[in-house]
DNA sequence: CATGAATGAGGCTTCATTCAT
DNA sequence: GATGAATGAAGCCTCATTCAT
């Protein structure tokens, strides 16, 4: 019952940020969608810039949960645990287009930007999923099968087209299928292995 | 002297956007900033999103010719050709922190999703540089030392991780030098090479 | 039990309008001081206009008690009757602060206007301590002891001075010992004493 | 042609406030009354709280000059002194009610107290008014006509119940005529003057 | 041409009050 | 009785845009 009206109000503040950006979502409107009173969003959210923060923490949340739910042992290949959370991650993006939609408007906008900043000083690196990825390309770097970049670039190239595409897939410009979606997921390891 | 004022709007409008985002940017703070009157700015715009797209336009232009001006021809090899554009492409980011910040923040807004769109009709296909880059991955596939993937997905692969590297360098995450460029490029061609 | 929580109400609101004004009292807090739901506030006053009005009856009641407490005779001399009636007051305002800020805030507004209005008509002779005023004014004009003045004058004459000076005190700007306040009662008495 | 919308913007804050409180003042119905835009406010005054705070400026401005204009010398005596700036000071209130009932609701609340308290500090000192009262007191009580009390305490016996008086005036509790003014002038005399 | 004062629609937020538990 | 989650009217303020100078 009391975590209904607070989803209630995630949800609409998702899809309509989604369909019509940020100054596409006041208020009121979320409200409407969310079939709540305006009032009813300031119970749970201080105001609406943490709502928008709370908005991108769960759905950093419902990723994390994926990602670790597969259990990805650091016995496993680290080709393999690539290739696994690769997928889990470009699955997750097909299958909720607002959320990358969400997750790309929030990542350039001021919002994001200071909490990437944050990044810096590791404040993050409690998450398990980032931790997860660290030690996935560490393990590799250390073995010699992933190239010797520091983490933000082995991050942008293998990570960054999943999500560029996953993006072109919603807007109708490609048409993903498992066996294309394979194929990207192999040029990115292509793009991090190590030798040629 | 004409000119003088529509680019200091221009001018104001990237930086304001840059640093503060499209909230930030109200048109009082770049006629301010301009040192225009406010009335001015709708002389020369039609409204404020005409200005915002126009000087989308005005940045695309200006990698465009820089991409341009080393008259790229289709006779050098590809990897070569495409070492050359990603180079440009990298180098204009460093070099250029502001517009890597509108880019993504236009992008990724209403504004830039209905462009994205438009590209599926072609419409931006008489872009110079669109052409190039088309060009060089159609020849790429032909001759097979590119993968055969769509476009869109062989764009991803090869210019994304660039902009993020460049976003991720200007926030401090990591310091790129002239060597780390090249590896990161190679990485890229790594992505999109065929073989293996 | 039942008075316990009236009184709770009554004195967080008494505190919160001293402190930060009627602006500065919504019902949550009251209600939060007062350690009782909201709702609880709307079971003993029929809205907040009601509590405050109640509010300030209340002061007034122990204002009234303490004046008449000291059972003044008409028969002690005017002089007399007035000084102490004077030293009840200032001493009262004094002890509670709170209480002069919210009296002079409740004075001063919608709330105090009205019901100041209809002191016109009488409506608030049956109160006790006004009609002991009226009577020693009364009867010091009668003698010939104090001024022939309107009695909203000698009012204002006799006791405005004496919240001024209270107000002043709590705010600091003046250090109010036995003395000072002896001195002060008598200058208020020159003021309505007829002759000199 | 400057200067018109923000006096009618003060004028209209002040007919608001006297008649209906601070709370029946809301930004909408103050430039509905002043014939201007609601945003239009906001070009002449930072913020609501600044008009507020502008307007009292402007009130006080105006008694400054009433009282400063019959150019008070010091050599004057000081009880004729005394006269002509009670006399200013209850005129000005009798003429302008406006200017008492916002004077008052002022003075008793938030924004009141905190000035109030600057004036400890002497900050306001520099008011060609307040300093010619306190020269008025202070040769008065340098020559002995004037009790030896604090400076607040002058003030409040002196001028507290002129306000008061005018107040109920305006309500319709009293008339004053000109004969009954000097009499309560003269009481106020009587409070202060020294000896009896 | 250039200007910037004026405007008001619309956004965010508060808070008195109700009502189901 | 007591509670506090829910509500939405209403307040403050911003800002894109216009228009008279």
């Amino acid at each position: 019952m009391k975590k209904d009206k607070r989803s209630a109000i995630l949800k609409a503040t998702l899809e309509l940020v989604a369909e019509h950006g940020f100054h596409g979502a006041p208020a009121a409107m979320i409200a409407g969608r969310a079939e709540v009173g305006v009032g009813t969003i300031y119970r749970y959210f201080e105001n609406k810039d943490v709502l928008i923060v709370e908005l991108m923490h769960e759905i950093e949340r419902n990723m994390t949960e994926k990602l670790l739910e597969h259990g990805y042992s650091r016995e496993k290949p680290v080709r393999e645990r690539f290739r696994d959370a690769c997928g889990t991650i470009l699955r997750h993006f097909m299958e909720n287009p607002m959320e990358v939609r969400f997750f790309e408007q929030f990542n350039n906008s001021p919002y994001g930007m200071s909490i990437r900043r944050d990044a810096i000083f590791g404040e993050w690196s409690t998450d398990g999923a980032t931790a997860m990825i660290k030690d996935l390309f560490d393990d590799g770097v250390a073995e010699g099968t992933v190239k010797d970049l520091p983490l933000p670039v082995l991050h942008a190239l293998a990570f960054g087209p999943l999500m560029d595409v996953a993006r072109d897939s919603h807007l109708g410009l490609v048409q993903l299928d498992t066996g294309l979606m394979g194929c990207i997921i192999d040029a990115c390891w292509d793009a991090v292995k190590s030798g040629g």
